[in-house]
DNA sequence: CGGGAACTTGACGCTTGTCAAGACGTGTGG
DNA sequence: CCACACGTCTTGACAAGCGTCAAGTTCCCG
């Protein structure tokens, strides 16, 4: 079964045009899945979603990757939205502008997740994401996704789930916002990202912030120069070490106990 | 055709455990749509969401109605989550446990509005949801309503839509609290609720707020003092009138102008 | 090696939370 | 029908937290 590779691929819309996005298709008839088969994403992304025993979902889909610079958009606020996208490697932000003409960051992106799914309510995208640093994502057409979950009830259940959870992680931001003062916004944001990343297989114990620290500040609703001192406070009472970016988590459990929210 | 009122009547559940929730399948075939039928918001709930020509989604299904007072919660956080709500009268509030033992309102249900879509994520609803005033919900199962997603394209498309809907929501939401001061928070939270109204039949420009001072506050991250000083310092200059609870928007576009963040 | 972006830290003032007192409305019981 | 009590709301005074402005440091990249 072959595939018109050139119908698939998609065109960055940044100013400087990008890249073409794709594997060329191999000719097999296993098509996304011997892309797949070696991403190190591959337990955590969409087509893993099936039943176990049955074919995986998109198994007929070309996926198209599509590499993305630092400060790169992989679409705008305000472009149709087609495609549901993984991220295979680097990370990313969604932000969307504000009256004084300031970039709100409304969330993060990080490897082996997916973004995307704001786009389904009008079907234009309501934020531009854009990678913080060097990235791929895996380009997965919304029409084929829509068309797996009416196949199987297995793949529209994930599907309903991760958008609920989705809309979980929204609700929840916006409590911490609206309840705790900004030491604790950037503790649980620091336990948060600790935990996503190893879900992922990283280290929950120390890593890499790949954001600044105004990005960090615009997503918990603060400035850059609180962000900065509550790092430093946060270092002071000795449950992190903090130079610059480099994070490590030294008591978690003393974290979590005075900040993160509880059921 | 007559209906035994009672089958349909689903008492509240409220200290105790839920009821079961399913009345006996009637021996006719067009079952639901005689109930829906007369509902004066049959216009915007989930069996309207069929595509035109077809028959609407639900058809089969026993759609029950429960009253709720005032005070009392539909379900609470925790529970297992099996049904979609629509809310037929009245309105509710969303909460969930502080540390402290308050409750943080995460979102207000107005007429003719849908909630629930939150305990799809893991099975267990993460908030209570309680009636601010004596109300009435249809209760939609989620197994009939994910068959009905499962078997038209069109139902897929409403739910995904709606689901996503709630998700932009949501982000505006947590960026509205991150990004402005309280008294926009308060006039923008003046202006949603207006348009949700007046987008079910209700007027535009006068009505009765349902919840408290301090239930608004805890919505927008204020206290019920700063929220009462936004109030008097928006009708002091000229947008609103406030008595008490009663409403009225005098200059909308003011409003916004000030306000409301633009795209 | 130099320039600039990112970060840290300090001083000051605005916004909002906290505490407190009192007004208004509603429902209840005498 | 009135009186009282309670929940709700309003307003004021004060303090704390955070944003703003500013200066100086560190690090990265060309």
């Amino acid at each position: 079964m072959e595939w018109p590779v050139t119908s698939r691929t998609i065109h960055c819309s940044d100013p400087v045009a990008p890249a073409n996005v794709h594997a060329p298709a191999t000719d097999g008839d296993t098509i996304a899945n011997d892309a797949c088969g070696t991403c190190i994403m591959r337990g955590f992304c969409l087509p893993s979603w099936g039943e176990p025993g049955a074919p995986p979902p998109l198994q007929r889909t070309h996926i198209a990757r599509r590499r993305v610079r630092k400060g790169q958009a992989v679409f705008r606020q305000g472009d149709r939205s087609e495609y549901l996208y993984a991220v295979r490697f680097g990370s990313f932000k969604s932000v969307t502008g504000l009256r004084d003409g300031r970039e709100q960051v409304m969330s993060f992106h990080l490897p082996g997740e997916l973004f995307g799914f704001e786009g389904l309510a009008d079907g234009a995208q309501p934020c531009t994401v854009r990678a913080i640093e060097d990235a791929e994502v895996c380009v997965l057409p919304l029409a084929d996704v829509s068309e797996a979950a009416g196949e199987s009830r297995f793949v529209l259940h994930r599907l309903t789930q991760a958008l609920s959870m989705e809309l979980v992680r929204e609700r929840r931001m916006a409590a911490l916002i609206a309840n705790t003062r900004s030491e604790e916004r950037v503790g649980t944001f620091l336990l948060n990202l600790s935990q996503r990343l190893s879900e992922r297989g990283y280290s929950a114990r120390e890593f890499q912030l790949r954001m600044t620290r105004e990005e960090i500040g615009s997503y918990l609703g603060a400035t850059l120069e609180t962000v900065s001192r509550c790092l430093s406070s946060l270092a002071r009472q000795g449950f992190v070490t903090v130079h610059r970016r480099q994070i490590e988590i030294v008591d978690a459990d003393g974290l979590r106990a005075s900040y993160e929210t509880p059921a």
